[in-house]
RNA sequence: GGUGAGGUGGGUGAGUGGCUAAAACCAGUAGUUUGCUAAACUGCCGUACGGGUCAAACUGUACCGAGGGUUCGAAUCCCUCCCUCACCGCCA
């Protein structure tokens, strides 16, 4: 959520910002504004008489304990009327804000200076490349074969369970989930990343503060029951950990990651785009976050980027990393870098991380400050970036690394894996 | 799920209708002093939204789990909900 008093001071250039980002309802951030102004003054008002009314009752107090009860009517009276007053301008006043609050929540966060203009994903700018595509065997099969030849996952018996897109892994297949999600969590803990473990389900307060609520609410399984939402990634939960907190200075910066699996929707798509693992309803993932000193949450965002790609350069897997156009960022996202690896035998690239500088957006929401050297209150930054989403990764280890003898894994998962391939 | 107790500022914790943004203590912070691996004393020390100011000072309103209600006036009384703890039940 942007604050208000961005909007107001930088009106125009507001406006310009989110033009990058293709928003349509720019007219949104003067109606804001406009309502700001109500607000003010409505509270001006209410406040005024409101301290009539404390004052006259203090005065009450004392005529009552001094024994003059017919003056103490008297006042009485007269804070009756302006009581009546009061009313109105308090649903006045309610009603403004909600309006005020529901307007703001529709804005986009503003893209950072360095997102390139664009609508669409083609428009993207591929920052760098690194590690080398495989040239495979003539007879080479995409993953979903080999997942078959290996006894890897069991699809349709997921699909018997609950659904298409809730895989079943079975086996090695399992084993190399849990391998994977060791590797990597080992890995953001050596960094100096403290480790969650936390709930999967979340209340509507936290899936709205990290901005899943209002905007993606059809994209999240929803428990009605007892309205919880099933996470769409651990991003949710643990940056909620922060929610309604002020941090020490030194605090900062906050380092975490979190292993979880990760609930998507996702409707829509179809045909190869959605064989296999590329698109699931129910995938592992491990996160990185972090709640950062304004000043420095660039340098981090570079920081957790270099993290992320040494942690795919250790896979040996060929990838490459994007700026992401205006058009193709999130919602609440100032600057994000997307992480692709090339899966061969499909030979095209697939999304595994996307690594995120929301700036004050989230922190705005959630209300996450810290006092600053001088004592004065400021948003913190909050970052986050997945290192990295399983299934994906899976399918290029797959397809990439098939051979005669089975499927070579990575020197750094041998230890994990308890084997050096697999088959 | 049942019964009971409780939810107050960074922490402990007082406060059962007005003089309480809220005692006291601890922590924190600024300073004074003595001096030495620290002590003593003094001041300051919640948040949000307004007004005010170059910025302060100053000032208004709200907030004592959340939301309603009673009252001229509520942390304090009433109602609903949420949460925590204890015991019981059920269960991995």
């Amino acid at each position: 959520m942007l604050q208000v008093s961005v909007l107001r001071n930088n009106t125009e250039e507001v406006k310009k910002r989110l033009k990058v980002k293709h928003f349509g309802q720019p007219e949104l951030v003067d109606i804001i504004v406009a309502l700001d102004n109500e607000r003010k003054k409505l509270q001006a008002d209410f406040d005024a008489t409101q301290a009539k009314v404390n004052t006259a009752s203090r005065e009450i107090g004392k005529l009552m304990a001094g024994g003059k009860k017919e003056d103490a009517e008297s006042i009485k009276n007269e804070v009756a009327g302006w009581k009546a007053t009061l009313e109105p301008l308090k649903e006045q006043m309610a009603k403004v804000e909600k309006e005020l609050q529901d307007t703001l929540v529709l804005l986009p966060n503003l893209p950072s200076a360095d997102v390139p203009e664009g609508k669409s994903p083609e428009e993207n700018v591929v920052v760098r490349e690194g590690g080398e595509k495989p040239v495979l065997a003539a007879d080479a099969v995409p993953h979903w074969d080999l997942i078959k030849q290996y006894d890897l996952i069991d699809f349709e018996t997921g699909a018997k369970i609950t659904g298409s897109g809730f895989p079943l892994y079975k086996g090695k297949g399992a084993k190399l989930q849990r391998a994977l999600v060791q590797y990597f969590l080992n890995f953001n803990t050596d960094a100096g990343y403290t480790e969650y473990l936390p709930p999967f389900m979340v209340n509507e307060a936290s899936a709205f503060a990290t901005g899943q609520l209002p905007d993606k609410e059809g994209q999240m399984y929803h428990a009605t029951a007892d309205n919880f939402y099933l996470i769409p990634t651990a991003e949710v939960p643990v940056t909620n950990i922060y929610r309604d907190t002020i941090l020490k200075w030194e605090e900062l910066p906050i380092k975490m990651t979190a292993y979880s699996p990760c609930f998507r929707r996702e409707a829509g798509s179809f045909g190869k785009d959605v064989r296999g693992l590329n698109r699931v309803h129910q995938f592992e993932k491990v996160e990185i976050i972090q709640i950062v000193d304004p000043e420095k949450s660039y340098a981090v965002l570079d920081e957790m980027v270099a993290h992320v790609e040494s942690l795919l350069v250790s896979l040996e897997l060929p990838y490459r990393i994007l700026r992401l156009c205006g058009g193709d960022m999130g919602f609440a996202s100032a600057i994000t870098y997307d992480f692709e690896v090339f899966s061969a035998a499909q030979e095209r690239w697939l999304e595994v991380s996307s690594v995120s500088n929301f700036e004050s957006f989230q922190t705005n929401r959630m209300k996450c400050r810290y006092k600053d050297a001088a004592g004065k209150m400021q948003l913190a930054h909050s970052l986050n970036g997945s290192s990295l989403a399983l299934p994906r990764i899976v399918a290029c280890l797959l397809e990439n690394n098939q051979s005669a003898e089975g499927i070579r894994l990575p020197q750094v998962l041998h230890a994990y894996f308890g084997a050096e391939k697999i088959g």
